[in-house]
DNA sequence: ACCTGAACACCGTTCAAGT
DNA sequence: ACCTGAACACCGTTCAAGT
């Protein structure tokens, strides 16, 4: 069903694709829909509540996809995921910052988003744990490692602070496989 | 010297603490250095120039914070760098997420700041590769990983993010200890 | 239940003018 | 060189009113 409400959302994230965050405007969110410019006030509460919607749901579908995927071996799978991640973040930089924005207010869509991401690492870490590809340890904790390298190497990456610098130039995917390596040597 | 210039940046790392960033406003600026309600654009371009002022002379405070202490062994100075990091980044969350906020222009102050905080950290990992508590390997590289993993798992726990789940409950700063444990292993 | 139009208080930015 | 005051175009939000 495409209800009114899907509808603003998804011109707030055209807004957003388009102009970055200072362009997402109730006034303009809601002019694009054809309606008029306060109209979104009988969907939402008000403007961070649209934003943590848009947050919700593409978190959401980043967490999704891809997620069929059945590779082998199960690091390889892992890898794919953190890719997944890595690419999104890439291609929707103003997205992904919304995503992790500062928030007045917990938004409870939000955080489920967020940990149906943090369920699928777990998932792939375990497996890779079984498969003898990752050692053995509490899969929470070392997803959680995999989580925040992919997700801080990617954001410095954003920002232009990923060591720039011409040798030893680091990408966020081949950061994360560095862990891998460091974390399989572990296990030896 | 005390400059005009600087009270306007003291007076927006202020606003930013008091109200997060959407309290920063260039008249309230003005306001509160006794000026006129524009006088803010006698020292900076628009608002987006004060705001990279403010994020690049935060970042290199940070970065030039704790780092005379000369602690042994080299890795224990590594882990206090991080330390020091996560704590600034979680005692002024405003602070941290304006430093890497959106840019629509580079700032070269900003990036500097971000370099000088990155040349501590290579220097750390470098000294500890020394000393044998980490393995080889490019330390610029190394340095990227440790920083993507202390970097992202306090922007993670900030978002509320990093496995709010009983079991496996990790802290930024664990995560980080778990790195360098994963490293130390592939040494041997 | 959903929408409209006027209204209020605010903001970023520009401009002419002052010292 | 630095500051002021008026002005413009915009925005978030509220409210009375319509269907």
């Amino acid at each position: 069903v495409r209800t009114t409400r899907d509808q603003l959302v998804d011109v707030a994230v055209e807004l957003l694709d388009e102009g970055g965050p200072a362009a997402v405007t109730l006034r303009e969110v809601g002019r694009r829909c054809g309606l008029s410019h306060n109209a979104p006030y009988r969907h939402f509460e008000d403007k961070e509540e649209l934003l943590a919607a848009v947050a919700a749901r593409e978190l959401r579908k980043q967490a999704r996809a891809e997620s069929g995927r059945d590779v082998r071996p199960p690091i390889t799978a892992l890898r794919h995921r953190m890719d997944a991640y890595i690419r999104w973040a890439t291609r929707h930089p103003a997205r992904f910052k919304l995503t992790f924005g500062p928030w007045s207010r917990a938004w409870p869509e939000l955080g489920e988003a967020a940990q149906e991401a943090r369920v699928v690492v777990v998932g792939l870490v375990n497996a890779a744990q079984e498969s003898g590809d990752l050692p053995p340890g509490e899969p929470e904790r070392m997803a959680a490692l995999v989580l925040a390298t992919a997700h801080g190497a990617v954001d410095l990456a954003l920002a232009g602070h990923l060591s720039p610098s011409g040798r030893g130039k680091a990408s966020p995917l081949g950061l994360v496989e560095d862990l891998f390596r460091a974390l399989a040597k572990g296990k030896a």
